[in-house]
RNA sequence: GGCCCGUUCGUCUAGCGGUUAGGACGCGGCCCUUUCACGGCUGAAACACGGGUUCGAUUCCCGUACGGGUCACCA
């Protein structure tokens, strides 16, 4: 009756990432290949990539690269070549003919017209909507003579299906549930339920983690592997994980609109980390204890089926952003360099923003908020200024403004300490909080009233700049 | 509609019969402070509901509600 689909594996594990290439890789997908290649590293096994592209129609090179590039930038690496669905319809058909031939599966000739009708019809009546089965049990010599037809699977009809999922548990599906679905369609080529089954088996694979929506597609494929295993032997069941999918903030499956961009969006336009990323994908669903903040190193080692939970998930870029924002300060400094350079205009110098790069990250929580925070550094004279900065340079701060000038321009020991105790001391004679010093001199030298601190700016923009700018809004 | 799955602060999660229900993001306050960040401290904030089982349920069982997934000659 019941039948576990499986049980503990002594040979080496082997994952696979299987995505159709018909978008981008989204942000779903990315967290199905990051558990997928965490599972294998942990275990010590192998992780495999094959390309989903049975479908022509849909399937395009762009999107090939898209995700192919999506996995690199994640640094998701893959133990042998991507296989191609599409190039073996060859072998799908060969297993497709041995389960014909062994009695496992049928000719259908019923046309897709006629199907629809008997759906329509189920649909009306409420009832569920499967195969009836017509043609299991009729000799192919009734159809009319050269008609086309489907190779259909004949799937158990009584008893229970059961499955030990590692993340949902153990899960049962009356066989009377399941109908006798396409696995070769009238034009000879395979369906996706056959070549996933074909192809696991043949490259190997002996744990499948895939998105839940595929939780019911397990119950229709397992037959395969049974029947298969029942007519040559060496098709066990493979291990299956089902993980909860993620969904937008509003619980709905996730979208466009709820940010579903592919990683490649990610890394362009929101200046996130490959490091964040994969961190926050990583605890999206799955946790361990207290801990947030987790390396690959330390991914690949605390890394497990039995940590992932059950339900699904929000994706919430606020915690991303968070996380970013961390990797971003744990950063090399050239490497953030040559990554904001592209989001900085030509005139932006490679040497002077890696300067700067030590009092810019801390304070950005993108590689965006870092261009952002540079942009004073190549700015030309005279200053754009925002509405709060040009606020600040009223008469008062002007006045103010050229007390520092004046005390400025006799500083020959252009340092931070230096700068520091000489201004300081100004305001101190003045008799004014250092404040009422400091941010028109911000106003004044950068254009904001938000920049790092007041002597790295001085320092940075360098002697000439610095005061050239400082008396540009003196009066 | 049938089948399957889920439900701990707003969000991600820890918990695996007895806890002041813990952490993180976000939010409020305070400290640090030349601004913004960072950092530190701190506050508000959760076991969907109803029945059982049990000396005792967030935890086990059954319902209900709500949410999700899936029902193609797509993958």
């Amino acid at each position: 009756m019941a039948s576990p689909a499986s049980g503990p594996t002594s040979a080496p594990i082997v994952t696979r990432f299987a995505p159709s290439p018909t978008g981008f890789l989204h942000i779903g997908g990315a967290r199905t290949a990051l558990f997928n290649w965490l599972y294998a590293r942990h275990h010590g096994g192998k992780a495999l990539l094959r390309i989903e592209d049975t479908d022509k129609k849909r399937s395009t090179q762009d999107a090939i690269d898209a995700i192919l590039d999506g996995l690199q930038w994640l640094g998701l690496d893959y133990d042998e070549a991507p296989t191609f669905q599409s190039q073996r319809a060859d072998r799908h058909a060969e297993v497709a003919h041995k389960l014909l031939e062994a009695g496992h599966a049928y000719k259908c000739f019923a046309t897709a017209e006629e199907l629809e009708a008997m759906r329509a019809e189920q649909r009306a009546n409420k009832q569920p909507m499967r195969y009836d089965g017509r043609w299991r049990d009729r000799d192919p010599s009734e159809a009319p003579e050269g008609a086309a037809y489907t190779v259909r699977l004949k799937t158990p009809q009584d008893g229970t299906t059961t499955i030990k999922d590692e993340v949902q548990g153990e899960v049962s599906v009356a066989n009377a549930e399941l109908d006798d679905y396409i696995i070769l369609r009238a034009d000879g080529t395979p369906t996706y339920m056959l070549a996933v089954v074909v192809d696991d088996h043949d490259i190997g694979v002996t744990h499948v983690i895939r998105g839940d929506d595929h939780l019911n597609n397990a119950f229709r494929q397992l037959p395969i592997y049974r029947a298969m295993d029942a007519i040559e032997g060496g098709w066990p069941d493979p291990v299956y994980a089902h993980i909860p999918l993620i969904h937008g903030s509003d619980g709905a499956k996730l979208s466009k609109r709820h940010g579903a961009l592919g990683v490649d969006a990610y890394r362009d336009e929101m200046g996130i980390l490959a490091d964040a990323l994969f961190n926050y994908l990583l605890r999206l669903g799955w946790g361990h204890g207290d801990r947030e903040e987790i390396t690959r190193a330390e991914a690949i080692e605390l890394f497990d089926l039995s940590g992932v939970g059950k339900s699904p998930s929000r994706f919430d870029l606020k915690k991303l952003e968070n996380l970013n924002g961390h990797y971003i300060r744990e950063a090399d400094d050239q490497t953030l360099v040559e990554q904001v350079l592209t989001r900085l205009g030509d005139e932006a110098d490679p040497a002077l923003l890696l300067l700067a790069m030590p009092v810019l990250k801390p304070r950005a929580k993108n590689l965006d908020e870092i261009a952002e925070g540079a942009g004073f550094l190549f700015a030309t004279t005279p200053l754009e200024m925002t509405e709060k900065a040009a606020k600040l340079l009223d008469r008062e701060g002007r006045a103010r403004l050229s007390l520092v000038v004046i005390a400025l321009a006799k500083e020959n020991d252009w340092t931070i300490e230096a700068l520091e105790a000489t201004t300081k001391s100004l305001a101190e004679a003045q008799g004014l909080g250092f404040g009422k010093l400091a941010q028109p001199m911000r106003a004044a030298l950068t254009g904001t009233t938000t920049s790092p601190g007041i002597f790295d700016v001085l320092v940075l923009l360098g002697r000439d700049e610095a005061l050239a700018r400082l008396r540009a809004q003196a009066v």
